[in-house]
DNA sequence: ATATCTTATTAAACTAGTTTAATAAATACA
DNA sequence: TGTATTTATTAAACTAGTTTAATAAGATAT
């Protein structure tokens, strides 16, 4: 109900990600790729809602999908997936329980996705792209743990300074309260800190 | 010069552990364990230091061996890789650059230990191997995506709370000042949060 | 056992955030 | 275009942490 689907694309920026990661044969990429269905999400719909079940596995071609709770009324933003990256709920991708989360479009977007079950014949049938599997894992473990270390080890002004200069676009592009949520404070403590800092300049 | 090796050890623990991931025949296993090195390390010595490079994949069998950076002076823990535990630098080690971390034993520790190229040749020997490797990190992904979501959206004193219970014994192995290292508090913040929860009972 | 060193607690002054509520600015839409 | 709604800022009172420093308690070694 969520969404249409239409399929035969390029692929290009999928298949130049994935391989950016490790080499794949052109035949274990065809292989893989033809299991990708390109889908569009309209700002404001969504690919999940909490208590479904999220059965595909998703790359972002355009746009920028939100992953969030609302616990107690309050949104807390866990991430923003935006082009080039990989996504899903993926707790309850792995272990096939319903959903807590949101995964809502935040933007128009285009997304490729595949089914867990089509994921599980592509890893059976390749193990260059288990391997991928297993790098992008790791890649991701990389980028998490940075987070972690950062979010012990910064206070939120430098935390918002360094969103800033990673992902510069993103206050362009997503509101600041959105923000203030991914970042773990107050809308209210977030406009104190842009306060002091352009004080400060 | 850190270290004294000798293998031959059962390592049916570690068999177990990678078993509780995914299938793996007997004879990719034996492929795979033959690599393992048992090492042991006397508290207060290190696995690694700023610097060095990392080569090797690590198991705790038994014991706590600290991962912490110190900053300006200030030692800021990670993580306390704990009896199953798998453990590395990763970033150092998936980069081959020079570490910024210490990996030290802070209770005499066993560990099995297995060098990145002999774990490229079980991976490249074995699909089954691979597919662990991929669906280990599959699962510190959740963990630390959890860790992330707890850093942001719980207080200080719930985080001390949860680790409480969830590695109730860590309190006893270790000093509390790196307890609130890890917590991401002073030491003299997590003595305040104590004595308010001795307070409230 | 005593002295030494490390670790934990407490106190006091301070700071960066919080909450609640009001106001201002920006955006959407009819 | 004007009005309604959403989003961002500001203010005021408050809170959970910080830092520095002193003290107490615990562990180690001779």
């Amino acid at each position: 109900m969520f969404f249409s689907r239409n399929s035969k694309y390029t692929l290009e920026d999928l298949k130049k990600t994935i391989r950016s990661f490790t080499h794949v044969s052109d035949s274990d990429m065809e292989f893989g790729l033809k299991f990708f269905k390109k889908e569009t999400f309209k700002k404001g719909t969504f690919l999940l809602k909490p208590n479904h079940y999220i059965h595909d596995f998703y790359f972002v071609k355009q746009g920028c999908i939100s992953y969030y709770t609302i616990e107690e009324g309050t949104t807390r933003v866990m991430e923003f997936f935006t082009e080039g990256y990989f996504f899903t709920d993926l707790y309850a991708f792995i272990e096939q329980t319903p959903s807590e989360t949101y995964l809502e479009a935040t933007e128009d977007s285009i997304v490729y996705s595949i089914s867990k079950t089509d994921q599980q014949k592509v890893y059976d049938h390749s193990h260059q792209l288990e391997r991928f599997g297993r790098l992008s894992m790791q890649r991701t473990f990389v980028i998490n743990f940075q987070r972690i270390n950062q979010l012990r080890n910064l206070s939120n002004q430098e935390r918002y300074l360094q969103l800033l200069e990673k992902r510069p676009t993103l206050l362009q592009r997503v509101p600041q309260y959105l923000i203030a949520s991914y970042l773990g404070i107050t809308p209210v403590g977030l406009s104190k800190i842009r306060k002091r800092l352009s004080e400060k300049k």
